[in-house]
DNA sequence: TTTTCAAATGAACAGTTGTTCAGTTACATG
DNA sequence: CATGTAACTGAACAACTGTTCATTTGAAAA
């Protein structure tokens, strides 16, 4: 087969979701700083060139897979419900973070592993949806110590540490591993509403 | 000042060292691939490649770092008092774990993102550090659990829960923030005992 | 003072990097 | 069928990569 410069049913709606998807995929493995734009262009089975078609540079590839899932992340967890009491609340945003993220392993991974690869500008505006999603638990944490319900030594830090404990968690978590998600929930629930009950 | 082969008081006790500070330092900031050998040069203030004088590679740069950390903690951990009951000894190891990484959040930080860029064999090598390491903290909670003091829903997820949570400070943590390791410590000891108490 | 040699230089190596762009191709439109 | 153009190629660019090594240096040993 000879090359060719357009492919048959190849179009920018199809080419463009296979870069961020091989972008993310081979930095997720390798990092950014590691991976090449060669090699992001073999997995989508396209020269070089190709990719300046679909983003201005490498940072802003980083850039966009950064910013697009804290953007879903934000979005998702602005879908779900979160009403009621704290408890009920913490609860809810734990099996939440738990249910979002296990399933998108890449994500986290990049978003947690590649900060520093960003330029400052967007180092800023992805810090800025990091510390958006975390005040929501520090919120439901707030209100459940005034309610007298929880109690913590000092609320950010444990946010901060909750937040550490749940993240860690796509670290490790394999889906073929001995556990299902049903009952990682429960175990990481009874953590953290233990962690903080009055 | 014109250049010099061998500067003044120059010696392979005073380079070596500088050499694994810089690279650490650098790699800490800005990751393994990201680093050149170039710039851990220059930071030394000595050319390329007087560098391989002191490795034998990139690779093994790195993985001296990994090593040389992990067997430090190990040591460390294992000159630490973990006598007594198990409330006492989740106690002791708790505080161990913040009293040693503070002040080492670079060794940390390396040590933790830059598993994938180790070769398979060297991987394998921190790895099992790793595990021993968690293991310490797995049978404490295993000892607690059969006294009936200590209650989880799974001892192995619930140690990695909270080796990220303890690990997790690090990656935040500044010296001149507004809590000391004193408080940051009874912070996170309050957390960890409620988490787990029966 | 002369000798010795660890330690560092500086240049070179072949390969890779991100990025650009004139040219080519195949599909959609007329 | 002819034409326009979005999508892609392939080659080129200068800069940088890890690593090697013959050469030079200067402090310590004789």
């Amino acid at each position: 087969m000879l090359p060719m410069a357009r492919k048959q049913g190849s179009h920018s709606d199809i080419t463009g979701p296979k870069v961020h998807q091989a972008a993310l995929r081979l930095i997720a493995q390798h990092g950014y700083a590691a991976v090449s734009m060669r090699q992001i262009a073999a997995e989508v089975g396209v020269q070089v060139g190709a990719l300046y078609n679909y983003t201005s540079d490498k940072q802003s590839l980083l850039y966009d897979l950064m910013h697009s899932h804290m953007r879903d992340l934000l979005d998702a967890v602005a879908a779900t419900d979160m009403s009621g009491d704290p408890v009920t609340r913490l609860r809810a945003f734990t099996c939440f973070h738990i249910r979002y993220h296990l399933p998108r392993s890449d994500n986290v991974f990049v978003s947690y592993m590649e900060l520093r690869n960003l330029s400052p500008d967007n180092f800023t505006a992805v810090e800025a949806m990091r510390r958006d999603y975390e005040n929501i638990l520090e919120q439901i944490l707030r209100d459940g110590e005034a309610e007298g319900v929880f109690s913590v030594a000092d609320t950010r830090v444990s946010t901060m540490a909750l937040i550490a404990m749940l993240t860690g968690l796509s670290h490790w978590y394999r889906e073929d591993g001995r556990l299902g998600m049903d009952k990682i929930e429960a175990i990481y629930w009874d953590l953290v509403r233990k962690a903080v009950m009055a």
